[in-house]
DNA sequence: CATAGTGATATGTATTGTCAAGCATTTGGG
DNA sequence: CCCAAATGCTTGACAATACATATCACTATG
C-alpha cells in the first residue's frame, strides 16, 4: 500500500469534454439513422420507424425520448385517440445535417461495396 | 409474371445505400472514440484504450479488428516478445477527421452542459 | 362489419458489451 | 536476484441492451 503521490496516475482530463459526450450520444444505437430520416421531414411514429427501417419500436420509442430530451427532436401529439404525433428535428437536430452529410460524403469516397457479402 | 417465390417480400430498396452502411459502422461503441483517439497520431494497443478511456481490451480489440477490415486502421507487428503493436489510421481513416470535425463543431454549439450529472 | 392503420408498451429471447483474470516476456527498482 | 509493472491481447462468466412479437384502444376505409 503505496502511499505516495502517485505522479503518473492517468488522471484522464475528466473537465466535460463536448465532443466526447457528442459522440456517446450519436454513437447509440438507430440514433443517426433517426436523424437521418428526420431530415427530409416531420413524421409519425410508425412513418419514422419504416424510414429507419428494422428498429423495433421499444428501441425507437427510448431513443426519440432522449433525443427529445437533449433538444434535437421536438414531438409533437396532435390527438391522442385516434393517436397521431409527429417527431420534427429542432434547430440542434436541423445542425446535424452537416454531421450526417460528412458521413455520406465519406461513405461514397471511401466505403466498399459490400460485392459479393 | 410471379416467379412464386416468396412474394410478400417488403422488398425494402435493398440497393446497398452506403451511407446506412457507413452509420452502422460509425454506430457501433467506441468505434467513433477509437477514430478521434487515432486523429492525433498512431498508438499502441493498451495506449489506445487509455486515450479512448473506459473500453474494455476485449471490445477494443473487435473493433481494431473490424475496421482493419474495413481499411480503415491499420495494425502493424513490431515484435511478438515483448508484444509491441502499433495501430493508425489508413487514408479512408484520415477521411473520417471531416466527421469528427463535424461532431466537434455541432458539440460545441448546442450540446448542453452537462449541468448537475 | 371486418381489416388495416395509428402510437405506443409488455413479454421473453438473442445479441452485444463488460469485468476480471491470465499468458509469455522484457524492463526497472530495491 | 527477484518482485512488480508493463506489453498485446484472449478467455469465460456475467450484465446490459436490442430484438421479435403480441397487444392495447380506437378510427377510418372498404
Amino acid at each position: 500500500m503505496v502511499r505516495s503521490i502517485a505522479p503518473e496516475t492517468p488522471e484522464v482530463d475528466h473537465s466535460f469534454c463536448p465532443v466526447y459526450e457528442a459522440i456517446n450520444v450519436l454513437q447509440e444505437k438507430w440514433t443517426l439513422h433517426i436523424i437521418r430520416s428526420l431530415l427530409d421531414g416531420p413524421k409519425g411514429f410508425n412513418e419514422l420507424s419504416r424510414a429507419v427501417g428494422g428498429c423495433n419500436p421499444a428501441t425507437l420509442a427510448q431513443r426519440v425520448e432522449k433525443l427529445e430530451h437533449l433538444g434535437i427532436v421536438s414531438k409533437t401529439i396532435h390527438s391522442t385517440m385516434p393517436p397521431r404525433t409527429s417527431y420534427a428535428l429542432t434547430e440542434a437536430g436541423q445542425a446535424l445535417q452537416a454531421v450526417i452529410e460528412a458521413i455520406d460524403r465519406w461513405s461514397r469516397q471511401y466505403l466498399p461495396a459490400p460485392s459479393t457479402k
